[in-house]
DNA sequence: GGGCAAGCGAGACGGTGTCTCACTATGGCC
DNA sequence: GGCCATAGTGAGACACCGTCTCGCTTGCCC
């Protein structure tokens, strides 16, 4: 995620809020820049914390009520990665999607994505019949780094 | 999942612990019965409540104690769904797995399983140059009793 | 049967996420 | 520019899941 695609996403969130009927809220403004910034999901509260520790703090009430408002508008994914708090993310409003690898070594989330696999998900999510508007993939084990 | 490769599962199960040496346990045989016995996964909660009404209950220490070790023994998978709390679901000893699609309609939990979706996620876990012990996928949409 | 350690229960505790309610700020209207 | 309705926000209480501790119970080996 380059930085320039990152300011791209924050003012494509801006403008997808704005063409909602939302008014402009400084809570709101500094959790997009946030999440346009980072090479990865963020929990709720490293939010909270990031923010704190900047010029600009939110409470927590207003962070999830703005995380579920992007979730909403299709502008954030919320992952749940197992290790108690659930993480937000950025999508990409190209469309372009990632995974991610939970290292039980480092604990760190390394994403990675593949076509091949988007494939299969949607083989075999028309062979079940369902009709899906996401999915989610977690490898666990671990990552290159950690092997010796 | 059948009754039958249910409560083979179960004596499997106890048959691991035993090996382990570990001693017989009343509150670890009324969970191994319960999760024998379900369909899908079941959330630590959810077997509180299920054994508080059965004649054995065991306390939220206990479960959550016994689902570890069955974790760590590799008897049971922990799954993260996102609805707030984790599910446990037993592993069936021949070593088939299944994936979930969570119905964003009715909130159930439908199973399924695809070769060529575990072909797809070795594959891109190679390419990756990571080492994986377990995967989790998880569609969200809606299952086919939801479609109309 | 006796002793010891594994297994277990009860309840306190901590952290994440939700809810309420009052305050603040934005944008339309005059 | 000033006013007002209401969206947006903050502070804090609250609920819930999961963890931890500590003392009791039970299985197992002698």
């Amino acid at each position: 995620m380059s930085t320039a695609s990152a300011s791209e996403w924050a003012e494509h969130a801006r403008a997808v809020m704005d063409q909602a009927g939302h008014r402009k809220g400084g809570a709101r403004n500094a959790i997009i820049d946030l999440l346009a910034e980072q090479p990865c999901a963020l929990s709720a509260i490293e939010i909270e914390d990031h923010l704190r520790r900047s010029d600009r703090s939110a409470s927590r009430a207003s962070i999830y009520r703005i995380l579920e408002l992007l979730q909403d508008r299709g502008l954030v994914v919320r992952l749940d990665v197992g290790d108690a708090s659930s993480r937000y993310e950025l999508i990409d409003p190209g469309g372009e999607h990632h995974h991610h690898l939970l290292c039980e070594s480092c604990g760190r989330l390394v994403p990675f994505d593949d076509a091949g696999l988007e494939r299969s998900i949607d083989r075999v999510s028309r062979r079940m019949g369902f009709r899906t508007h996401g999915h989610e993939v977690v490898l666990r084990g671990d990552c290159v780094a950690c092997q010796h």
